[in-house]
DNA sequence: CCTAAATCAGTAATGATTACTATTTTATTA
DNA sequence: TAATAAAATAGTAATCATTACTGATTTAGG
């Protein structure tokens, strides 16, 4: 990624523009609305380098699909495995940073993940 | 997974008997020397049966494959971009759990990820 | 023992992601 | 502003980790 291009520049928008934690596929087809004949395979890379430049986050939370999140800060993420969403909740700390690096392990970025059900599937389900 | 089977066992013995953070194909292999034809499927199959369970852990780390962990316990994952290796660290407390549970939400297990450099590449690189 | 449900071996299919190539776009330098 | 090399894209095809299917086998409970 060491090239300014519309492509990379529209999907960096349309992914800072939503707070959900969408697919490359979602993504794809969001920016397809500006670049007609943009291709998946567009977005992928884009992603793929936007990720090792450190600009988004690649979430994965076990359902078949890498998500990507706009938002770089250190927070949570809290799946729900009844409704299958993924929550964001923000954190004081980054207690992860904190703890790897005194180990000697250079730490650029964290992820932070909880499964379990959220509040309103479990007013629905009890 | 509400029957016991010898291929689950098997399964679960050697994904506890290593401190790496094997994909289903090495685990495959490993069982394949007590049970020469079980198959792939089965292993995939009773890995999400396990990890349903929670009795073991499904880490993700965007290398492309799913790896497994017979540690339960809440730790923290450090993901070396440079020799690809997972490495382990133990937390004092389950941070992300006591977290979101103020906030409503359910958890049962959590998952901590850092990427960077490990001491060794570290060393090497510089 | 018997039965029903769960799991398995064996095999085939799926589909998210990556790879490839010729063409176009970008950054740089003169 | 033209020339050049490197990087990115469109278009297309391939990969391969994972899931799905089916008939046979195993398990749990009475």
């Amino acid at each position: 990624m060491k090239h300014y291009s519309k492509q990379r520049e529209a999907i960096l928008e349309v992914l800072r523009s939503t707070d959900t934690h969408p697919t490359a596929n979602w993504i794809y087809e969001k920016v397809r609305e500006r670049i007609p004949n943009i291709r998946l395979g567009t977005v992928y890379r884009n992603l793929s380098g936007l990720t090792a430049d450190g600009e988004i986050l690649q979430i994965e939370v076990g359902d078949g699909f890498e998500h990507f999140d706009g938002d770089i800060s250190p927070h949570l993420h809290l799946y729900c495995k009844e409704c299958e969403k993924i929550f964001d909740q923000s954190l004081k700390s980054d207690y992860i940073s904190k703890v790897a690096n005194e180990s000697g392990f250079k730490t650029d970025t964290t992820i932070y993940v909880a499964y379990g059900i959220c509040k309103n599937c479990n007013k629905k389900i009890n």
